[in-house]
DNA sequence: TGAACATTTGAATAGTTGTTCAAATGTTGA
DNA sequence: TCAACATTTGAACAACTATTCAAATGTTCA
């Protein structure tokens, strides 16, 4: 790889194979589901198994209408996944790299609640 | 930890030693950071090195103001941090956990984009 | 000090998003 | 088929957010 001439240390932007732009913006979004604490205090409950739609709602203390709004976007974000089961519908994670996420996260949340440096 | 009577599925959320609903909060506030594909692009080109904003704007299309303000938020949370060298201000990330965190988002989406399933 | 440059800040605005309510869909059992 | 229940969907609204522009702050050098 060949170095910049100028030297200057911004240049390294321009060195950079970053991803296409397009997957950074898939990035965002991917991460945009994340950001949301009704989302994510049921990612949260979904790591101890499946649930239904309405215990969801009265663990979150919310309507099952938006407990199934927010399903919805983490169903399309592949994050979760329903099984019906009669009139109920279960959901659970869709894989284990969702669990990894929010271990990541958390971890560095509660790193640098330590007071890190 | 004693075990739910009913053994009614849904009930794994009550057995669940799940984190603070405090600390869930600031855990969707973290991600929220990552929400942005203009944040994102700025932490993905900071991979690479230490910036100056001017610099940025130019990489990502934009003017200064705009990624200052953008930049405020990610110092805020704790994933840049400036070095002022006379005019300029030169941005980097803030740990190698950021970049862990970028790589981990990267792979999930890519590999989910490859059809896993 | 004053001009030139880089960055930051505040206010304004257009666009996005989460929740609510009402209605629709799907499922079971009588 | 009908009633009862669980979930989903669509529309509406309030709250939030990213960007822009103008002004302010900070820094260097003559």
């Amino acid at each position: 790889m060949k170095k910049a001439e100028k030297g200057h240390i911004c240049d390294a932007i321009y060195q950079s194979e970053e991803p296409d732009i397009e997957v950074l913006y898939d990035l965002s979004e991917f991460f945009k589901v994340f950001g949301d604490s009704t989302r994510i205090r049921i990612l949260v409950a979904l790591t101890q198994g499946e649930i239904c739609v309405q215990h969801l709602g009265e663990h979150l203390n919310m309507g099952s209408s938006a407990v199934s709004h927010q399903l919805r976007i983490m169903r399309t974000a592949g994050l979760v996944r329903p099984r019906r089961e009669g009139k109920t519908v279960y959901y659970s994670l869709d894989d284990d790299h969702v669990k990894e996420i929010l271990e990541d996260g958390l971890e560095h949340i509660l790193h640098k609640a330590q007071g890190v440096k």
